[in-house]
DNA sequence: CAGTTACGCGAGAGCGCTCTCACCCGTCAC
DNA sequence: GTGACGGGTGAGAGCGCTCTCGCGTAACTG
């Protein structure tokens, strides 16, 4: 085990099993064909000597790095943001018991060459990415190079590219839902940013919904998803509209920056305004109150994207896909 | 560049070039005595053909997978908690620019058993561990079998093992030294889980250093760094000393926890009582007011890490090294 | 009982790279 | 002019694995 002890190699093992390497390597790799008793001996055989597999070797011959990349966006906005968190769990629930390496990488200036690099050089087998900004050029480029790639949410531009997404606007549609339950009668929306499919598909959700029951033209200020667009967004909102009694804000890390901005200005939470939030994530718990939030299914639509982009490693060509999970609402304090 | 374009190997490139697949070789890596026309014919030859390395044929002769594991609590006090953002982000500074791979992998049953097969198997050349929980066998293990391994902290257990810490006392005293400094004169604390060596470093440093600075003899209570052990623990501080008029939290998230508690005791912060966290986590942003707090050159601290770990890859039996880094106090609204 | 089929195994040829070692040739000393 | 020397190159032997292909054996058919 130590680094410097002999390796054990096939040959090793076939030697002690008394059969050829041929035969141990298809017991190592399941194939059936093997006589019950050889493969017996064999197994024996493996774990007296302890031998392992070197990858390296594997992948030499059969171009498969067992590894793939988990690229994100290395913007402020996602410190302290637990979304990453909770994708990085979801697809490595997927990766771990295959064996499959997740590589992270945080976008910077030369992400896109590393890693078509990586994926030419045979260390990557495909790349999941986070929340591309909207120009940027990688998704084309990879699905030009018919690359194993599986997007976060919608792409910006129209490209054939598998992703797997949220139902956005079912989203927006369920905060409006339960604002108009609660009986608010002033309804507000805190957007995220606009350029993007998830902040306009929010608010087109919130939007069309709010609409439906009777109020058209809801006001609404644009954040950009941090914490401090939040904050400012509101302190705009409570100033040119103090009559709001409720409002959607686009994400719940824009609602922690927007609740002590409230109390600030002596409106209690949710008497006063009621505030549904966006994510569940764990900034919407240790929000005070603690928020009612859209949540969406993050861990599975993660787990989701890595069973998408294996398939598309496993087989060449697998058609473009789009898989979308519906959100839900968790009521708690803020309304 | 597309999956199913020939690949272009080193015997291609010696052909184009008229040389020998050695000669190519040298110039790729880098070697000195190439002739320098030479040299500059298979360079010219490298950018026509588009040449890459297949790094899994490097790997299987040099022996290095050039990747390294983080591995990461899986607890849920690490979500949400921007310090894992910032410890990717510093280690990956430094890994980046050598092409190293940077695995990540969460905690769960079987990592222990992964690590190690990854590291036999050639996928990974080392491991850097974050906050190892108290008994966890794997930092002993590894150091046993001489792998190259860094920690995030002192290890519980006196082991010879290489790790990058803050300097935890010193933290202590600076948030000491700020509550006697604003004129707080009854100053309590909130500690850590006190089996835990910043539990007991960050206590040792702050009652020293109010010792010192006349108040000898501060009052604590245990909390175990979660959220909720920092409500309960302010509960009782209150509870049991209304007349405290500074206390030092030693986690942000207790903190979190504990200022609606004062909040909902009537007392205003800073004015009442002045509050001094510890980390510089996203949580002291969120906190209302936001937190006062001692922060850890995490970013540093990581790409240290990052380093101590490739040197102990480069050559083995590295002496090991423990290098610590110095807090520093940030002053915002709680104290 | 001969001829066919099926099945399981071993031999061996790579996968693309690194690196040692021998060789060649020009330079220098004697 | 011969021998020693040294810088620079090429040949070739692996690294440890997978996978095709062919052969031997056992089972089955007519």
């Amino acid at each position: 085990m130590s680094r410097h002890q002999k390796r054990v190699t096939l040959e090793e093992v076939a030697r002690v099993a008394g059969v050829s390497r041929a035969t141990v390597s298809r017991v190592v790799n399941g194939v059936t064909s093997v006589d019950e008793n050889i493969r017996q001996t064999v197994e024996r055989a493996i774990s007296t000597t302890g031998y392992l597999p070197n990858l390296a070797a594997r992948a030499l011959v059969t171009r498969r790095a067992d590894a793939i990349a988990l690229v994100l966006p290395s913007e402020n906005r996602i410190v302290g943001d637990p979304f990453f968190t909770r994708i990085v769990r979801g697809v490595s629930t997927v990766l771990r018991p295959l064996g499959v390496h997740l590589v992270l990488m945080m976008t910077g200036a030369d992400t896109g060459e590393q890693v078509i690099a990586d994926l030419r050089q045979g260390r990557l087998d495909g790349v999941i990415l986070v929340h591309t900004y909207q120009a940027d050029p990688l998704p084309g480029l990879l699905v030009r190079n018919r690359q194993p790639v599986v997007l976060s949410a919608r792409p910006a531009e129209p490209i054939p590219i598998t992703y797997v997404d949220v139902n956005q606007t079912a989203g927006g549609a369920l905060a409006a839902e339960h604002l108009v339950a609660r009986g608010c009668r002033r309804v507000a929306t805190i957007t995220g940013s606009l350029d993007r499919p998830p902040g306009q598909d929010r608010l087109a959700g919130f939007r069309d919904a709010m609409a439906e029951s009777g109020q058209p033209g809801v006001v609404s200020v644009e954040g950009d998803f941090t914490r401090e667009s939040g904050a400012a967004a509101m302190e705009r909102l409570i100033t040119e509209h103090p009559d709001v009694d409720g409002v959607f804000i686009a994400s719940d890390l824009m609602a922690e920056g927007a609740l002590p901005v409230l109390r600030r200005h002596g409106r209690a939470v949710p008497d006063d305004i009621a505030v549904v939030g966006f994510d569940d994530s764990s900034a919407a718990l240790s929000c005070d109150p603690p928020l009612t939030t859209v949540r969406q299914p993050v861990e599975d639509m993660a787990a989701e994207m890595a069973r998408q982009l294996l398939r598309q490693v496993e087989q060449v060509d697998t058609p473009v896909r789009s898989v979308i999970f519906e959100p839900s609402l968790v009521v708690r304090q803020s309304a």
